[in-house]
DNA sequence: TTGTATGCGTTATCAT
DNA sequence: ATGATAACGCATACAA
């Protein structure tokens, strides 16, 4: 049913409808209630074609992502949010994504500069570096330029939405799997591997949760949890990896990170037998579960994330829907047999 | 960049380039290169909403879905497509469902009539009943009706895609779970629950796919396998039922569909500590999942399903591009861990 | 072979 | 307070 339609019915002029209809004013209370009325009745839903033409908008959304090299972590948000920039082009919302250096502040703040300078209709913010993401949020949320996060949470209020995962629940995850996979008893070893000084919310949340699981049933009995740290940047990090692995009587070992493929890549050189879970679906990771040297890869969607943190300003700007706060995407469980399928979705993405 | 512009551009009027860009001949040689030139420089995308408000056309899509009760397996497809339905809807896709009896061939006879006779633009087809589904397939074909298949495959070609699971492959991610849950010794019973006289292929391959993940391996040596096979309509079926659980040195239990929630009921009751794995994530199973009964559900996103396959047609009637054929959804391990994400990642579907 | 004109449904502006 | 009308970009029928 068109304006035009209605306005028939109502006898009164298209312009009186549409007054209604964007409750702009001017219209004596008694049409007014007339025209509601009818609208209600034949369940007005105006055309999308005609309106997107008439108002011919676009939008231009910052995303402000960490730089990657091929095959790492970050380059899956990324290409999820270029796959919605794909298809939502058509519908006027353009992306500009700018990339900072995850270990350097003075570059995420740079490029949070950029994004100011040029004034977007939406940012979407990657809160890798935690602090300098709250000093950009709070000027956004002062220019009321709407943002969302992705990936992890950030301490703050006033976002149009957060798209990411519950890191301490995929720890307990990875807990409940390995657990099972070790038989309930023998030492466990939580290793992380670092390449800055950066203090990493959703690592430890991951940990935290990892640890929680045990705790809070009566398995830490049999169970003998050991933390290694290591950290990239030193020489001889590779060796201090293989000693962590080496440790004797270990049964299983937990990765709360993508960087899992460092150890999966020793226990296959040294042929070890030690049960292993990781996080997320990078290739070489997929690799090694193929193969069977990882057991179980906890994933996060992050392709989705980023295809929905476009999405909702698209939902948001255009479609002018109500746009829900906190999405916490599912906890995928990974392993040999059910890969090739969660490979193949990659490319899809949004089906 | 409009074709307004382009024709400014070319020196000829909008018309011109118009019959270039939709190849509809009439314009001569030299003219034809020149405005493909241009066309091809500034990379012209026609906007989508001038257009679909010129062409202003809507489809019907009828879809062909079993009936089923609240809480059942159908009602997750029928909500997907409904879904979809609600947000394409806007964009011109009409959708029809007709809902036939599961257990009556000439129930889904005659509603594969219906389709006929309504003549509609696209038919989603889920081939429960085998045989009627290749018939009505055919006769699509033959009227060329696009048609896509939904949840199982159907030997048949021709569809505009497939949208479903890898059943053997679901069997046997199944088999590795209860394998590693009952730590690779001990008796296994595999369950089939049936109410009607259907030869279900989608049950037989699951059942397949779990064993041959045993017959694969060296695993058999220590692992039993018993099948049982209870019909939901003999009246003592629920007896049956519990003694097939209690079976002495039961220590794994494997049902091939979404009424694993039976043997879970039977299991609470009795307090027996038999590990179960199903499959499908209806309301019933994730209550047990969440108490612990049900160690493991395998899911296979039906919900998607639905509304990839309404969606498919979208894309290909309106979107005009091309879809892929074979679309098989990912197995989603669903346990205790990560059952609440699975769950609210329902409501938002497509998301 | 080419150009022109009309209309799709909505928004927004300008008269009345 | 209300009505009339132009414009958005495209497809198409018709005129030249």
């Amino acid at each position: 049913m068109t304006l035009k339609e209605i306005a028939k019915l109502a006898n009164v002029s298209q312009g009186t409808v549409d007054r209604v209809v964007h409750e702009r004013g001017r219209v004596s209370p008694k049409t007014r209630e007339k025209i509601l009325k009818i609208l209600k009745e034949v369940n007005y839903q105006p055309n999308i074609y005609a309106r997107g033409l008439v108002l011919n908008k676009s939008y231009t959304i910052a995303a402000l992502l960490p730089e990657f090299e091929e095959g790492e972590y970050w380059e899956l948000p990324t290409v999820g949010v270029l796959k919605a920039a794909r298809e939502l082009g058509h519908f006027g919302i353009n992306l500009e994504i700018l990339a900072f250096d995850q270990n350097s502040v003075s570059s995420f703040a740079e490029q949070a500069n950029q994004v100011l300078k040029m004034k977007p209709d939406g940012v979407i913010i990657a809160p890798v570096i935690n602090f300098e993401a709250i000093k950009l949020a709070t000027k956004l949320k002062e220019l009321k330029i709407p943002f969302n996060i992705i990936d992890s949470r950030l301490d703050i209020e006033g976002a149009l939405s957060f798209v990411g995962q519950d890191a301490f629940q995929s720890g307990k995850l990875a807990a409940k799997l390995l657990s099972a996979e070790i038989q309930g008893s023998g030492i466990i070893s939580i290793i992380s591997i670092k390449n800055n000084e950066n203090h990493n919310k959703t690592l430890q949340k991951r940990i935290d949760g990892f640890k929680s699981y045990f705790y809070d049933s009566e398995l830490l009995s049999n169970i003998t949890l050991k933390e290694h740290d290591i950290d990239e940047r030193s020489k001889d990090w590779i060796t201090t990896l293989s000693n962590a692995c080496s440790r004797p009587n270990t049964r299983g070992i937990f990765v709360p990170s993508s960087k899992v493929h460092y150890v999966a890549r020793v226990l296959e050189e040294k042929q070890m037998d030690i049960k292993l879970v990781g996080h997320d679906l990078i290739t070489n990771n997929m690799e090694y579960v193929k193969k069977g040297v990882i057991d179980y890869i906890i994933g996060q969607r992050p392709e989705h994330q980023g295809y929905i943190a476009l999405d909702d300003f698209y939902k948001s700007l255009i479609g002018k829907t109500q746009v829900t706060g906190f999405k916490y995407l599912p906890l995928d469980i990974v392993t040999k047999e059910n890969l090739m399928y969660y490979h193949s979705d990659l490319l899809g993405i949004k089906s």
